[in-house]
DNA sequence: ATATATGCAAAGACTTTGCTATCGA
DNA sequence: TCGATAGCAAAGTCTTTGCATATAT
């Protein structure tokens, strides 16, 4: 079985930990809570080694971060329906028109069991036009 | 034309700055881009006013938050393609089947929209199972 | 061996809050 | 008028970072 750790640098304590607790987890626990978590098994972890390996395994793909466009809020003057797209590269954050698909998003998807759903949050990730011609 | 105000508790001068310049903006600003957008027309108003009315007129429905989930960062230790559901109440997060609707969805929008879009984030708000049968 | 990662603690970024004076309806 | 809000500044919460030491490969 592929664990996905094999291309990661460095397995340490802290890291294996980490992700071992992660992976046992079927709720989606904050930094803090992992933290608690790992000092279980390792006292003497820090909190910033939690923050900073989240950060980087998450970069790696071993684990996934929700929300990955996560910064600070923002705000929208239009309060009519339609989405938004963010750019991964600027973090501008544009306009989508909700057409068609607006309405029939919801019934697009598959539906969450047991909850009374009310709602859903869609925003697109990408790269703007102005990023787009950006060299590296 | 009906601006939404009228079922506003109180039309101080911030409230409607904020409101005029948020609705005037294609941009979607942060709290404290707002503020200084403010603090151009109201030189005294305080980040603290600017951030309090955000929040309530969010509420009100008067504007609209991006995003309405934020709150702290949170872990996921699969990788596998699914979707997750929010309950509004008490914060929790479920887990949601994926299904083909992710990569319908970006197919769907990528081209009217000018971005290499490259994926959507989705996520359900709800109320989930325990807090359903909360009395208030 | 040695570059990478850790622990610790201090600093940062963003947001919230207590309090008194002020203002809108 | 008078309760809802503003301004101010201090406090909170979550996250990041600098630095000397320890560690994985």
């Amino acid at each position: 079985m592929k664990t996905g750790v094999e291309n990661f640098p460095r397995l340490t304590k802290p890291r294996r930990v980490i992700l071992e607790e992660l992976r046992a987890l079927k709720t989606h626990p904050t930094a803090d809570q992992v933290y608690e978590l790992v000092r279980r098994r390792l006292p003497n972890v820090s909190l910033g080694t939690v923050y900073r390996n989240l950060e980087v395994m998450s970069e790696a793909g071993l684990i996934r971060r929700i929300w990955p466009g996560a910064e600070q809020r923002r705000y929208d003057g239009d309060v009519q329906d339609h989405y938004h797209v963010r750019c991964l590269k600027c973090g501008r954050i544009d306009d989508v028109p909700p057409g068609a698909a607006g309405t029939r998003l919801i019934s697009f998807l598959a539906k969450p069991v047991g909850y009374d759903v009310t709602g859903v949050y869609v925003e697109y990730l990408g790269v703007c036009p102005a990023c787009r011609n950006v060299k590296p």
